[in-house]
DNA sequence: TGAGATCCTTAACCGGGGTCAAGGGGGCTA
DNA sequence: TAGCCCCCTTGACCCCGGTTAAGGATCTCA
């Protein structure tokens, strides 16, 4: 833990509220671990004895049916934490997580962090807000699967990566295709052709490097009701 | 309050593990109101100050997008609680919330209630226990929206509203197909035609009844990779 | 009892996106 | 540089489920 990951911790949600002893007492020596890509943190079922806040890298957080199929529920990155409310059902993880890019990881431990609460109440809160912080990624993505096409859903992907919130922007996807296709609800062959239909709307790809026209004109087709295909 | 409501709150997740003073303490005077269908609660935006439970009736949680399409993200029944985390992001709603069956609720205020938290940190360890409730249950629909068909995902829902575990039994559905069907995330055609799909399954429908011939068929066919036609 | 409204079902049609298969291109290792 | 592998794209095909439209059933209210 050096100053930058202390920076990137006191920006999460999470921690970037309260008091600075108190996110010391809780973070105090927990272990910063390093991952490569493919490393599994956990599996859905298993007991749920900490969570995690991300330093660098993106993880994967999946269900796998009996069948083995995927269904990617979230990807997070430098600055985000998860599995926060893990400990607090059951102490089970309802879902699996995986490292998708080489990646350092503060894990912290879930009983100090029960510890911590009892002394410390206006943590709680922190744990709560953190945890509707997700509860709301997670509505706002069921609201996308079931009222947006793959373009737009894919629209909205890249806006969320821009950097600049007007005019124009190149953005470089932060992992496979493949798994953004998973992440959005479709299939990568639909993500090259969804991809495709935003050429006209100013989008162009080139392998990882996305180039943005017009960040207004992506808007508004998100906006609109119509599906991505009129008007040539 | 009558005593049936305090036993309703009680085995709620939220306010069933808590010492019995805790609960009162938070609960207290707090108010039930009677609502009728079609009565929205609050609108996703509004400032959040309450959240609630179900003493009786059902209430849905939607989204609406700028062009009024509607997204249900949640039905919720007697003994459920709604809205906990709320309050606690920025204060504003993420839903709209609207009556569907004329229904009873208990509203409890934010305000006492972040009070109680800082007194008793044990009910903050509720809170998110009920927290991760919500977002196991969200997770579990992106799963079944990413995953299953539309028959799939009706044979889901049925086999959740079953009293037994097995064998067969009747059910009547809680509410109006058209609201099933978006819960779902599927149109009220498509609900009729994949109830129908499920005639072969031992699945037959007189109104809002629905008889299940054998619960193990159903699930066996969840779990099938194949889709629902097969075979006739 | 009948008129209307509401809800649900059925059918025909169509389109988005899944499936299957082939091909291209960049980054490995040798 | 060659060869291979992996990732991505493209195309053809097809099916699930959305769309549109019509018709049937139940409930309400006069």
């Amino acid at each position: 833990m050096d100053p930058t990951d202390w920076q990137i911790v006191r920006s999460t949600p999470l921690f970037g509220t309260m008091p600075q002893e108190v996110a010391v007492s809780v973070i105090g020596n927990q272990t910063v671990t390093v991952h490569r890509k493919g490393e599994m943190l956990f599996q859905q079922g298993e007991s749920a004895n900490s969570f995690f806040v991300v330093l660098d890298g993106w993880v994967k957080l999946y269900r796998v049916t009996p069948d083995g199929a995927e269904a990617v529920v979230g990807v997070f990155r430098r600055g985000e934490t998860f599995a926060e409310g893990a400990m607090f059902i059951g102490g089970r993880y309802p879902v699996s997580a995986e490292v998708v890019t080489s990646s350092r990881l503060l894990r912290i431990d879930g009983q100090t962090l029960r510890r911590r609460i009892r002394e410390q109440p206006d943590l709680a809160l922190s744990m709560l807000a953190s945890s509707s912080y997700h509860l709301k990624a997670l509505v706002e993505q069921i609201e996308h699967i079931k009222l947006l096409s793959a373009p737009q859903r894919i629209a909205d992907f890249l806006l969320r990566l821009c950097p600049v919130r007007e005019g124009g922007c190149t953005i470089e996807l932060p992992y496979e295709k493949a798994l953004i296709a998973n992440r959005l609800g479709m299939k990568p062959e639909s993500l090259s052709r969804a991809l495709g239909k935003l050429r006209p709307l100013g989008v162009s790809v080139d392998r990882e490097n996305v180039t943005i026209v017009d960040i207004a004109l992506l808007k508004q087709f998100i906006e609109s009701t119509e599906r991505g295909d009129e008007g040539f």
